[in-house]
DNA sequence: GATGAATGAGGGTTCATTCAT
DNA sequence: CATGAATGAACCCTCATTCAT
């Protein structure tokens, strides 16, 4: 009745479940996944542990959904980007600009996704983590490339590693931005390009 | 003989406590903390797990003692390069050259101190992380506003958050690198350098 | 309905609580605290272990229970008694007689406290235990000095020495008293007091 | 070489033995038997624990010792009084003012005694501690019905209860006797045989 | 005699999960 | 939808004891 078309997963809307789902990734976020327990997020909800199974067939299943859903959203915003088109310079900086809204509106989200990602990519049931990480980097290592061969970027760069390097220190930042402390997304989106498109060394 | 007192915190050097100490290290940078159990790491080092205790007087005590150790070390390694002198920009090279190096020869303790930093800073007992955490950033930042000072480094970057990016991108590193598939650290920090450096841009 | 606050102490009541309670008590005054395992006191009460801290918080949170109730109920009691008023004889030997009544009526809420309650005293969490045993002693002491001031009681006599004696003897009895052999709270009482009051010596 | 005499039980006699003895009985004097590990008595003795098995077979064994050295000491000096001779009346008091001079001067034997006794008598090994008491009280109660018998003492009282009220009594005392505070074995005795023999009330 | 490392059993406790009500 | 009781497995840790050195 309240199932979605959403292909296998099964995807019950309601608001407490969004109010849980919630609830267990600012947990997640903070603590880690094995150290958060469904007491505690039971506990926030205002329920007992054991009415959270009423809502979810399984801890792993909140955390399942917490991440599906972010990545879908994350890469379906990617893929818009590309699609909108522009230089590879252009779009670059989109997906950049667009990763750092991203940590700003749902921090939580990526919090978890980047302290638990290690460990949950090769566990069964996770495996769209890697399919979707995957998709993300061909995206954006095609406008490193797609840059180079262009002659924007410089080629002197191996790319897979800039990507890496480029895609660590936009994540990361999630770690330690907080709102309200003379940052906001735009912000650091433009500290980070001017950084990263002309680097340190003044000329 | 074999007995050192050197800080306080550990109390007996042995192969065996050593040798305890990286097979801890290595489970739980693959698998965080929460998730590895003592009897994990005394299978791993094949005694019981009630035998650990003849070793150390907890889990935490372990996690303590290779954090220790290794913040120790690196922060004694970034001085010694401080003191050794050089230009700004020689010395932030070193900085990044020695953390690479050290990603390449610890890389259960760096990647271990990437995942659960954020968690376990604010642990009692584990004060000594956001301590020296500070030292290092305070280390490293002094080079990039030295630098912006004598013109070396553009000084149209906010040099504390650049900091942060440099060392996220830097640390995250571990996550992904793995030895003899055509990188070193040597060639990371080359790569890197050179991106961060002259930026991502051709002229 | 079922769920009293009173005292701020025990959360909830029900059967299953009561009968753990009744059960735990058994076993501890029999084995002492020490040596009674949670597992002891669940497969008493036909549950794992596990479940028991669906009732209690920590087996030490059992044996306060256990003692807060009994002391609470004992001290009422003797308050009750001397409110009641009388002479300090009557009084007092109406004290004892509640007390042989209590050991009848309790006997391992007794047993327990007279084991424990010299280690436990002075434990965190105890604290009550000797608050509550310095009222009893103010209450039953009292009765001895009023009698040996209105001369009803020999006065060379050490008041709190004599109420030592007069404590441990009777609070004591419940390491050998066995209802059903010849003797019940009645008799011992009378006994005690014939002994008390005239001594053993013939005139 | 060091072997004693005193059949079966294996007695060595050493310098370290008793001071492990003594140790060990103000010990679990202090915490019950259950409560002090061997950790506890072996760090006290500047040992390991695992040393301790140099020089007894086991813990029990230690508490044996204890036990067996504590009451035969007793019951020996007992029927030394007993031998002595003497009127109902003054061996009974004499065995009273040996039980407040042995509360004196062990007060950890005893004090051990009256917490554990309880449950030691049914455990196999001690056998010896309900022997032992049933033989003392063969020989105080002796007194009592002899006094009786002669008319010294009144003979409306059961007798094995008042051995009982005057045995827990007596060594009860343990429990809060400390010497040099206006009280020693002496006048304990004389408040105790006062209230025993003339009773509490006046005439 | 003592050490230091280990054992094996068991300790109290936590936790994800189930299910009758 | 939620409760409350329970499960069963696992957790970290303690302890008496053993034994090669």
């Amino acid at each position: 009745m309240a199932t979605t078309k959403s292909g296998g997963r099964q995807e019950q809307s309601s608001e407490r479940r969004d109010q849980i789902i919630s609830i267990a990734a600012r947990l997640i976020a903070k603590r880690g996944y094995s150290a958060t327990t469904v007491r505690d997020i039971a506990d926030e909800a205002g329920i007992l542990s054991g009415s959270l199974y009423h809502h979810f067939s399984s801890k792993e299943a909140i955390l399942q959904e917490i991440l599906h859903s972010f990545m879908a959203g994350l890469l379906g915003r990617f893929e818009e980007i590309v699609a909108e088109g522009g230089s590879p310079r252009d779009i670059l900086d989109k997906l950049i600009a667009h990763a750092f809204a991203t940590i700003e509106s749902q921090p939580d989200a990526v919090g978890l996704y980047q302290n638990e990602l290690s460990f949950l990519a090769r566990q069964p049931g996770f495996e769209f983590l890697g399919e979707n990480s995957e998709r993300i980097e061909a995206l954006w290592l095609a406008q490193i490339t797609e840059g180079q061969k262009v002659g924007v970027f410089r080629d002197s760069i191996d790319a897979p590693i800039a990507y890496r390097f480029i895609r660590d220190a936009v994540w990361s930042t999630v770690a330690w931005y907080r709102p309200g402390r003379g940052h906001t997304a735009s912000t650091l989106t433009d500290n980070f390009l001017d950084l990263l498109h002309k680097g340190l060394l003044a000329d």
